[in-house]
DNA sequence: CTGAAAGCGCTTACAG
DNA sequence: CTGAAAGCGCTTACAG
């Protein structure tokens, strides 16, 4: 703490030629001590160091980034309702980045729909990469490559025009459908999440292609929201209307907690005797003693450091070949399902 | 999308300069095209949109921030435990920022103890504010005003050293042991969060003091985590060791859901017939069917777009008085507590 | 209405 | 080992 500062202060920040004039040396040798640079002496260097700690001076990273192309910020856009629903992917993320030294920048459009604007402010932006958790047109992708940045997604596919990481939703649903048809369930409702949600989407359609490529009769599809109040509603209102199933599959665990909370308490049911119930994700309250939800395991973690070592690669060599690589769900069986 | 564009790509990013020699104007034109400077010429202005469009130009708001001063980033420092806990306050802020056309740049320490590294890597970005959901020592304040970033706390105090905007935790603590004493309750359980957090800490002493100025017996602090289990473990173990409280307040909502799961399942009681359980946050869980929360409602929103305005106001005035908003927690009464 | 030039805060050849 | 100078991609007086 430095009263001089604190009593007297400059109306601009510290720059490096303030700490040269201070220091009486050039601003190159300022900027050649805070680079480590070893051709310094050290004695320089302690003196230059010492007069920036005491008139508080901090390099401009981003006057820095002009020159050296690494600005160390990384953008990272996923929606509102994704963060709501699943904090887990950020702080996967910003870990994955915090090793490799890069800052998360983060865009966060209300809706799918709301994208547009976010990329377009991305872009004004000197990115090393972009992970995005939403949904990316061809149209946008094409944005990012006209500015050079590099962009990766995270749980999603871009049918061979982007790099990304993704868990194999397709595979790990129609397992489960699988394991669900081996164990003796035939009637099958899936909760599907919404229309336009691409994750949902692809969880449910795997699932109800294994079935009936199974011979099953196909499943009872319902287009819900992502959250617990829609699962319940969605379980409550087929029951009520149409026959019983045997199995409930959820694209997600809100959904699959609300299935549960309306089978149990609203319907009478017991979970799994009656009927059995699947998620998808295992968030952290799907393993609380009043769930113990069956579900299958996505990595976040894992997730974010292939997504985050994807970009690196692909700044080094900006025409190589298109990656998607594929994590698998693993299945995590507890209390909500006969197997 | 250009084809010219995508099959010989530039190896740098698309520069004013290069617009500029394709559209045969100068460097300055182009600028000004861009900031929208009435005095150049729609057909100018129009031509210049044109080629720059075609190129994939999009200004590099950084470089120009050398010069405005402004870089549209705003810092975000939050533990990563508390995004975990409440990522609306994550949503909350980046749409109060999003309103002012700034952007979050994200900062997440793994805790409170992590926070140095943090703030060390925030002052090395231009930034035009920087918002910590994080208690901020003398010493990491005293850097942000050297290095002229204004710095407004979310929900945290700073005692007079820099601005905030924070709910009343004490006040509304003690408004609900009042309320409680008031209803007959009289053996008191507090759940009173991890010693070293100052929001937990403040809610629990303000019960706490309440509770023996109204000349009850103090009430027994049990200190926990912020998780659903550590509530469970918590009440479990008090209530098996110890005399049958007749209220429990629990310094947030996921100590309270775990409590009342506890007290129901685990130990057979009645909530709130036996016990009253009071959280606090209000966070969405709470409202569920299955737990009908009573609650302290924090506005997560208001507090973010006051902390964004009193970073607005800071930079317009840098030496002006230091401001402390204070934002009141209603009671939202559910079905936890007999009042 | 437009251009040439200075300058924002840095890094990095180029000289010495 | 250090300095003077050019340049990163912009904005903005200053001229015309």
């Amino acid at each position: 703490m430095s009263r001089g500062v604190l009593s007297s202060p400059p109306v601009r920040r510290v720059t490096a030629s303030d700490v040269a004039q201070a220091a009486g040396v050039s601003q190159s040798t300022v900027s050649r001590s805070f680079s480590d640079d070893p051709r310094i002496s050290p004695t320089t260097r302690a003196h230059v160091h010492a007069v920036a700690t005491r008139m508080g001076y901090t390099p401009n990273a981003l006057a820095r980034s002009l020159i050296t192309n690494r600005s160390g910020m990384v953008a990272v856009i996923a929606t509102q309702q994704s963060i709501l629903a699943m904090p887990q992917m950020l702080t996967a993320i910003s870990q994955a980045l915090g090793r490799r030294d890069q800052r998360m920048l983060l865009f966060m459009p209300s809706d799918e729909s709301d994208v547009q604007n976010a990329v377009n402010e991305a872009w004004s932006f000197p990115l090393e990469g972009a992970i995005s958790c939403v949904t990316l047109t061809t149209s946008h992708l094409d944005g990012f490559r006209q500015n050079r940045i590099p962009v990766v997604l995270y749980n999603r596919r871009a049918s061979g025009l982007a790099d990304s990481a993704c868990t194999c939703h397709h595979a790990a649903a129609a397992d489960v459908a699988q394991r669900l048809w081996h164990s003796g369930h035939r009637r099958f409702l899936c909760l599907a999440g919404p229309e336009d949600a691409p994750v949902g989407r692809e969880r449910a359609l795997g699932f109800a292609g294994q079935v009936r490529s199974l011979g099953g009769a196909a499943p009872q599809m319902v287009e819900t929201d992502f959250s617990y109040d829609g699962g319940h509603r969605a379980v409550t209102h087929a029951l009520q209307s149409g026959p019983r199933p045997d199995a409930v599959f959820c694209v997600n665990d809100q959904l699959a907690m609300g299935a549960c909370d309306a089978l149990r308490y609203g319907l009478n049911l017991s979970v799994p005797r009656d009927v059995s119930v699947v998620g998808f994700d295992d968030i952290p309250e799907a393993a609380r003693p009043a769930y113990q939800l069956t579900t299958l395991r996505q990595d976040l973690t894992s997730l974010a450091q292939r997504a985050t070592a994807l970009l690196e690669a692909r700044r080094a060599d900006p025409e190589g070949q298109i990656q998607e690589l594929d994590l698998q769900a693993v299945l995590v069986q507890r209390q909500t399902a006969r197997f």
